[in-house]
This record gives C-alpha cells, structure tokens and sequence, in this order.
DNA sequence: TGCTATTTATAAATTAAATATAAACAATTA
DNA sequence: TAATTGTTTATATTTAATTTATAAATAGCA
C-alpha cells in the first residue's frame, strides 16, 4: 500500500482527492499549509507527493525545489492556473507530472498510478530489495524463497514454505486447518486436510527448537493453528 | 549526447521532430517501419523511444509492450487521436508520456528534456549497470558477450548467453519458467517453457562443477529456478 | 481419578508431480 | 548444403505431496 501525501490549502479539494485515492487503497495525508507540509514531506517517507502551486505563505516552487533536492520521490503538481504550468514545465524543477484545475479526480488517481508503477520500475529493480519478515530467530525472504533460522538457512519445499510464510503474514490469528487447506492449495484440489497436519509438523522440524512445546506455530486444541508473533 | 529512436510513419512529421531534437543536440534516429522500428529498439542501445501509435502493419501498443518488457528506457507515445491516448493510458501498458498530434515541437523537446533528466535521476546514478558480472569463478562480460569459468573461457550461444545473464544479474531472486521464457523470448514466440529447462541443463553443463549439485543455478522445486550469488 | 472419545503428532508408505536428460526434429545461419 | 542453434518430444529420475496407520495428547465426563 503506498503512501501519499497532498499538501493543499484548499480543504475540500484535498478531501476530494483523498476519497478518490483511498477507495484505490493508498494511504493519504494532508497537510492544508506548506511550511507544516514541507516539514513533513522531509521527515517522512511518502511514495508520491501531490503539490499546490498556489500556497499561502511558501512558494509551491519552492517547496518542490526542497523536496526534490532530499528525495527521488513522484512529485504532481497541480496549479489553477494554465499559465503556471506552463511556466514552471520550463523551469525544470524535478516536477514529474503537472495536471490544472479542475480536473477529473479518476485521471488523478491514473496519474498517480502510473507513476508509482514507474517509480517502482526503475527504482525498484534497482535497489534489489528483497521482501524480508522477520520475527525473532526467523527469517523468511520471500523473493528468494528462503529460510533462516538463527542465520542459517534450512530447506523448504513449495508447500512448506507458502504456508509458513501464510502464517508468519498474519500472525496472532487462528486458521482452522479446513482455512489453510483453501488459502494455501488449489481451488480445485480436493484433499484431506490431513496434510495440512503434516506440513506444520515438517515446517515446525525445520524451525522450533523443541518440536513438542514450539514457539512459532502454536496448536489451538480444536481450532486450528496460529502464529506467535 | 543522448540517442532517441523515432518510430513514425510520416515522413515529414518525423523529420520535423528531428530537426528540432537535433538543435537540442540529441542523437536522432528514424523508422519509418513499425517492424523494422521495434528490432532496431530491441537491437540497439538508446535513451528514449517516441513512438507513434498509429502505424501500418505492426500495432503501437505491441512495439510498446515489447520495449518495456526488455527495458526500462522512457517512451513517449504519440497519436492523431485524442481517444486513443485516453485509451493507452488506462491500459498501463508502460508509456511514460502521451502526446496528442498536432503538438509544437518545442513541447516535445521539452518533454524529451524531462523524461531523459528524470530517468538519469532515478536510474544513472542508483542502478549503474555494470559490464562485467563476476560471481565466485563465474565471469561474464557482456559486451563482449563471453563467459569465463575460472578464466577459462566457455562458449554460449545468444540464448544460453541471455538467459545466464539474466539470471545472474538478478540474483537471489526465483524466477519461474514462464518468467524467464517471457524475459528472454520474444513476445510473439509462442513456445513451450520446457525450452527454458532445456536451455538451463545446457548452461550448467557450460559453468557448473556438479551438473547434479549445482552451485550457481538452483532449482526451486515447483517454482522455478533462482541464482545463487 | 480414571475412562473414553476426539483431536493432533508422528512415521512410514504410497502416489503424484516436476524436473533432468537424451535424442530426435525443426529452424536458422553461414 | 552443412553446421549450428533452438525446440519439441519421450523417458528416466528426482522430489514433493498425500494418504494411511498408529501413537500420543487433550478434554469431557462419570
């Protein structure tokens, strides 16, 4: 889910956008004032930025300037004025997108979008990130598709690790053995879930330290299992 | 100096917009073919694609789609219809900027400032792609397009050289076959992955110690296949 | 507490699936 | 056309998933 941040001083404009972007599952955050808007911009990590050039008190120019010079990040700016984008698209101040009021909120969000897929694009492929959980000894890298117990890595089949992963994702939540047969395996497969059993007994050899009193997944007696995080 | 690739039916448009990118001192080059057009992209090595939808023969949206699916490069998309740009950009389908005929050359060589600057941002300086890939014994040089193992020099044909390259420069990452084949194939190329498992024996044969116990291409059971780095 | 029904754990055997391999075939290139 | 490269096909091998049988643990109840 990513991140973004309007800063706006025109509350129902802002609101507005936020609706739109939060019924496409980003998170949003508004600040109606620059200064306090640019403070925050800078010291939290936002995926994308949404800027009004027409800001009371600091310059819209120059708070794009600010952020450009820490951050990578997406910059749209959005201006009432036809004129300013123009202006400002030469200036070349590290804007990414320019969009004038009023707009459709719908080409708002496609904008957005496509510069998040871009921004993962090129920056993302880059910084080989690999999606990493990490709760105690364990050690679960899902790009690589392994697993570290104490810093050492112990072999998982496809079922294995899938359904410690599952767990390891949504920790503190007990699965009926029937739920993770359904989350886990095909739609189509019809099976006993007694394999089920036996993958959390192959799962918890690889990384509990005493099988019979284990600390990641733990037995509830007649409902299912559940992952201590 | 940057090289841009200009995929236009028209004639004199295409040289319109050459002229002025040239007085920007940009490295201009033209086809007049969509299918020519998309193997010289493929071919070559440029900094950015402006790519008119319209085209006989090839369509637009599949140059489009087979450029991004091997890089990262900007493309600028070009048509005479307004709806069509409503259309692609819906589509996602990895344009970077879309641009309704007729437009002043001025603003496109304005964009073509933006994106190259913006992509030279994001990419030059985090994802320098390296030449040379060196891995335990494991060399490949890929401008010259040899392998060493333990400097001594094996021969790969073009697909055993791309996908070991592939894979090696995304290392700690699985891939399955569909991935690859996608990767490393081309678009049109309806073919049976088990080409891809045949491809990878061939290339264990060619770098591995132990074709049965291999130490830079791991089978991932059920998934697919990852380098090990 | 001790008995029993139920649920889960364990181990081993069976079945199923995916990959490795080799070789034939097709396509491309020189 | 020969030589090389790439693809498909058939078979062997390897690995993983599932089932089955039995043991152990738990909870309810007399």
């Amino acid at each position: 889910m990513s991140k973004i941040l309007i800063i706006e001083d025109e509350e129902s404009i802002a609101e507005l956008e936020r609706d739109y972007l939060e019924i496409s599952s980003y998170e949003v955050t508004i600040c109606n004032d620059g200064e306090k808007g640019l403070k925050e911009a800078l010291d939290n990590e936002y995926d994308l930025y949404i800027l009004d050039l027409m800001l009371p008190g600091v310059d819209g120019f120059e708070i794009c300037k600010a952020i450009r010079n820490k951050k990578n990040t997406p910059i749209i700016m959005v201006s009432a004025k036809k004129d300013d984008i123009d202006k400002i698209r030469g200036l070349g101040l590290g804007a990414d997108d320019y969009m004038t009021k009023p707009f459709s909120p719908s080409e708002l969000v496609a904008r957005v979008k496509a510069h998040l897929a871009r921004y993962e694009r090129l920056v993302g492929s880059a910084g080989f990130e690999n999606e990493m959980i990490e709760i105690r000894g364990l050690k679960i890298d899902k790009t690589a598709r392994r697993v570290y117990v104490n810093g050492e890595e112990r072999t998982f089949t496809t079922k294995e690790f899938d359904l410690l992963t599952f767990l390891a994702q949504n920790p503190n939540r007990v699965f009926s053995k029937e739920e993770l047969f359904n989350k886990i395996w095909d739609m189509e497969s019809i099976g006993d879930i007694a394999t089920v059993t036996v993958h959390i007994k192959k799962i918890r050899e690889k990384i509990e330290y005493d099988t019979s009193n284990p600390q990641y997944i733990e037995t509830i007696w007649g409902v299912g299992y559940r992952f201590r995080a």
